[in-house]
RNA sequence: CGGAGUGUAGCGCAGCCUGGUAGCGCACCUGCUUCGGGAGCAGGGGGUCGGAGGUUCGAAUCCUCUCACUCCGACCA
């Protein structure tokens, strides 16, 4: 039973997992989330707006990517891969290379061509959408990538919130006319509802400005937050909104939209697009007036992009024309802060379930007693057999160390294992949000834990 | 980019004004005792004070330049 743990080599252990704890806060550390991640060694600032990616961080930024990749790919949209690196020439052709400014981090190669940093991708799948797509037989097509970003911002703070380099989602829709490009925009506004209720996260749809990408309909997902950016007003029904079902026909446009106009049927929008007269019509206490963190923004821009770059179709009637175009943008490394902003307490982070780095933390009490060693390392085997993702506590440390430890990096089940427990068969299970502890014996606690991951 | 500020050990800080080649807490290492909510005692390792130049017999400390970072504002996934 033991062997197999062991030949597997998938014990996680904290003894030699890399976790670098703080119990200090580094003191540019100004909001929760930042102060959290960097006490939860999540990640390193290299430079300012930089961040190195420690492995405990890694673990929930590759969760969120992976929950943005379902929702993607169940709307249908189709993920490639796209170089950070891209050629000037091409930002030339749209008249975005003047246009960008110094947020664009500009480069040269040995040749001295120049070159840039990505801060976004619209010109880059459109020459590679015009290198292949022909024919409005191929349309719809929907493009994504999840790839880091450079843009080189004024003033970056607050963390990975707004950081310099970012990971970001980007899906480029591609149509034949103004109405599918519509379809297009609304299956992504479902798409996001979706990705930010499974995490947990309550995002509301804000009309919104459409900035440097250009285009005349855009919303940003917004999540209340003390600690947001942006100034933003909205109805509070909208925070008792359901999210669409899993099961939802994306091809079904009546569907589809009536979801879109249930979310757009309330007033919400940001500062730039606010328009106090209509706000002011609700009643008060149906007023929300808050700060919010933009974790998502949706652009139709029309054929903004496909007219200079000539990345056209030809029609049913043969004719040649400009494809609409719309762009997607989630930050997977902004969700990881903005989650924690949404979800800590004075202990630290709480993880939702579908985020969390490990789903269980075993905790040692008494690393070398030898019950208590048996014991854990049972119920790490069958657990991670069973498909739970487990961290081990098997420091020699002192309890309190422990526990100090696991509340702060947020799993969301705690199993602990102590001398006195078992000497009664028992162990403890404790819920890190509610903080509900409960007494079992091993085999309850397995139980439980494969009931919920089940579920 | 305008304004303010900070760089001294991994983290948090003191020393600087009134120059005399560095100190505290946490963390780390060793030993003993502890062990169910961040233990105690003893011993120990680690920094040349962001960088460069200058003044001086002597600079973390004074002067000049420079770099980095942080905060407030205008801009943004």
């Amino acid at each position: 039973m033991l062997d197999s743990i062991f030949t597997t080599g998938s014990l996680m252990r904290l003894s030699r997992y890399f976790l670098p704890i703080l119990r200090e806060t580094p003191k540019e550390a100004e909001i929760v989330s930042h102060r959290l991640m960097l006490r939860a060694g999540m990640i390193r600032q290299e430079q300012a707006g930089i961040y190195a990616w420690l492995p405990l961080g890694l673990r929930v930024l590759n969760k969120i990517s992976a929950i943005v990749r379902e929702e993607q790919n169940r709307a249908g949209a189709i993920e490639l891969l796209m170089p950070t690196i891209q050629p000037a020439e091409l930002w030339r052709e749209s008249g975005r290379y003047e246009d960008y400014g110094k947020e664009m981090l500009r480069i040269k190669d040995r040749h001295e061509r120049d070159m840039l940093f990505g801060p976004t991708n619209e010109e880059m799948i459109t020459e590679i959408f015009r290198a292949y797509v022909r024919s409005y037989k191929d349309l719809p097509l929907n493009l994504y990538h999840i790839q880091w970003k450079f843009r080189d911002e004024v003033r970056p703070r607050f963390g990975v919130m707004r950081s310099r380099e970012f990971l970001m989602k980007d899906a480029y829709s591609f149509d034949i006319d103004a109405e599918s490009a519509r379809h297009s925009y609304n299956k992504m506004f479902v798409a996001y509802l979706r990705t930010f209720a499974r995490m947990g996260l309550t995002a509301i749809p804000m009309v919104a400005d459409t900035g440097p990408i250009g285009g005349d309909l855009s919303h940003e997902f917004i999540i209340l937050a003390s600690t947001g950016e942006s100034e933003v007003f909205c109805h509070k029904d909208y925070l008792e909104f359901a999210p669409p079902p899993a099961d939802i026909d994306f091809d079904d446009r009546a569907s589809v939209q009536g979801v879109v106009d249930k979310w757009r049927s309330l007033y919400a929008a940001t500062s730039e697009m606010h328009d106090a007269k209509a706000f002011d019509a609700l009643p008060d206490d149906a007023k929300v007036s808050a700060r919010g963190i933009e974790v998502g923004h949706i652009f139709y821009f029309g054929t903004k992009y496909s007219q200079p770059m000539r990345a056209v179709v030809n029609g049913p009637d043969g004719k040649e024309v400009a494809v609409h175009g719309g762009s997607y943008g989630i930050g997977p490394s902004r969700l990881a802060a903005a989650i924690i902003e949404a979800s800590h307490d004075d202990a630290g982070m709480i993880w939702p379930e579908s985020i969390a780095p490990f789903h269980v933390g075993l905790v040692n009490l008494k690393v070398g007693d030898a019950a208590v060693d048996a014991a854990c390392l049972d119920l790490y085997d069958k657990l991670s057999r069973a498909g739970i993702d487990m961290l081990y506590d098997d420091r020699d440390e002192r309890p309190g160390a422990k526990f100090a430890t696991m509340d702060l990096i947020g799993l969301p089940h705690q199993l602990i294992v102590g001398p006195k427990g078992l000497a009664e068969g028992k162990v403890e299970m404790k819920n890190r949000r509610s903080g509900a502890r409960e007494t079992l014996s091993p085999d309850e606690a397995f139980n439980k834990l494969t009931a919920r991951s089940a579920a």
